[in-house]
DNA sequence: AACTATTTATAAGA
DNA sequence: TTCTTATAAATAGTT
């Protein structure tokens, strides 16, 4: 697809190569996500980066895990794979850990201080750096968390408001309507929980929200990867 | 592509569902098998049919194979399927795998999603309760970590310590045995660096602590401690 | 990163 | 199902 048809073959010209790698690399993320939401079946996509930053780029379908289609995969083709438990330090580039760094070097004071007077090595060091290794990975994992959580909350905040706005509209237009005689039971608390009007109470006359604007404006949009 | 643009929905019509997984499916491999040959990377890619047999199809690049492709996700996700087995000896009441094992699924989830969010969209639906919940169970793990790590730590110095005094009684002893001549040489602080002090040195006749009390005593018992 | 001429994928129909 | 075809989408080469 494009300007001339392309060779099924590796692309020697390294622009080239890298170019058409991102364009094909997002094309092959966004249909996939569209598989799996289009027939609701479980996938997952990798593709590791070689090059330069050594990255991976993934999918999975939102119903599922890689971890569950791994052990889907497993069960299928009765492979069982050995997962070694690898210390490798994965460097985390932001220094914004300073009680974590602290601990680690007052860790690393007491292991030093230790050897001096032993002369030996801390049988327990694998533990040790187990342990903080599993530390680390909580710690992130929590203030991904908390991100989301906060992320979360601000966007219901903003569709709460938005929801106020609707009802407010419906509310004035449905007074309106109805004339004085109604206006009391009508007027019910905007920001309360409010029961869905039903959209046919009254005649097919009341003005729904345009179902394109419901949703653009929708929460949880089951938007594919825009990767 | 086709008649009409398609909304991005899971498509209700089960014929035409099958119809489109089936295109879309071949699509999606045949376009996974260009990009591993036109870029030269690896990459992998999993498709599940629910619906019938139950079948899997999958592809993925001639230069590598499922387990690496794999085990690479793993050393680069830093994800470790054993994450639990770290906490068995430790934890008290087996009660407490289960929440981990949720935690862990939850966490694989999570990460996943994270990967994929671009921007302010939160790819995929949750409610707020839910993470909380799932903070304060990571809080609550967080917590055990650095308890496990501090009573470590905690055991390990005060394991030097009686070391140290053993090799200060030693070190006594052996001012005794020398006479006073010898006391200048042999009167190392006992903080400091302390080269061992070979066995024999003495003709046989140096009081070893006994065997029996250093295994009861041994400062690096290879077993987890007993928190 | 944007653009556009083409190729490719595929939705609906046969 | 498979083939056909009109049309939407992807993307190679270019700027």
């Amino acid at each position: 697809m494009g300007r001339g048809r392309t060779e099924m073959k590796r692309i020697h010209n390294d622009v080239s190569r890298r170019a058409t790698f991102g364009k094909r690399r997002r094309g092959l993320l966004k249909k996939a996500g569209e598989l799996a939401v289009l027939c609701g079946v479980d996938l997952g996509l990798l593709v590791f980066d070689d090059g330069g930053a050594g990255k991976l780029f993934d999918y999975c379908s939102p119903s599922t895990s890689w971890s569950e289609l791994i052990e889907r995969y497993e069960s299928i083709t009765n492979h069982k794979f050995q997962f070694q438990f690898q210390f490798q330090g994965i460097d985390h580039d932001d220094d914004d850990q300073q009680p974590l760094a602290d601990l680690r070097r007052e860790r690393d004071r007491l292991e030093a201080s230790v050897r001096r007077q032993t002369g030996e090595d801390l049988p327990f060091a694998a533990t040790a750096a187990e342990l903080d290794d599993l530390e680390q990975r909580l710690e992130c994992v929590l203030g991904e968390v908390r991100e989301m959580k906060d992320k979360l909350l601000e966007q219901q905040l903003a569709e709460s408001y938005h929801k106020v706005h609707i009802l407010e509209d419906q509310n004035s237009y449905l007074r309106r309507m109805m004339g004085e005689e109604g206006q009391q039971r009508a007027a019910v608390e905007a920001s309360s929980v409010a029961p869905k009007l039903p959209a046919m109470a009254f005649g097919g006359s009341f003005p729904e929200v345009e179902e394109e604007e419901l949703t653009t404006l929708r929460l949880w949009p089951r938007q594919l990867p825009d990767v």
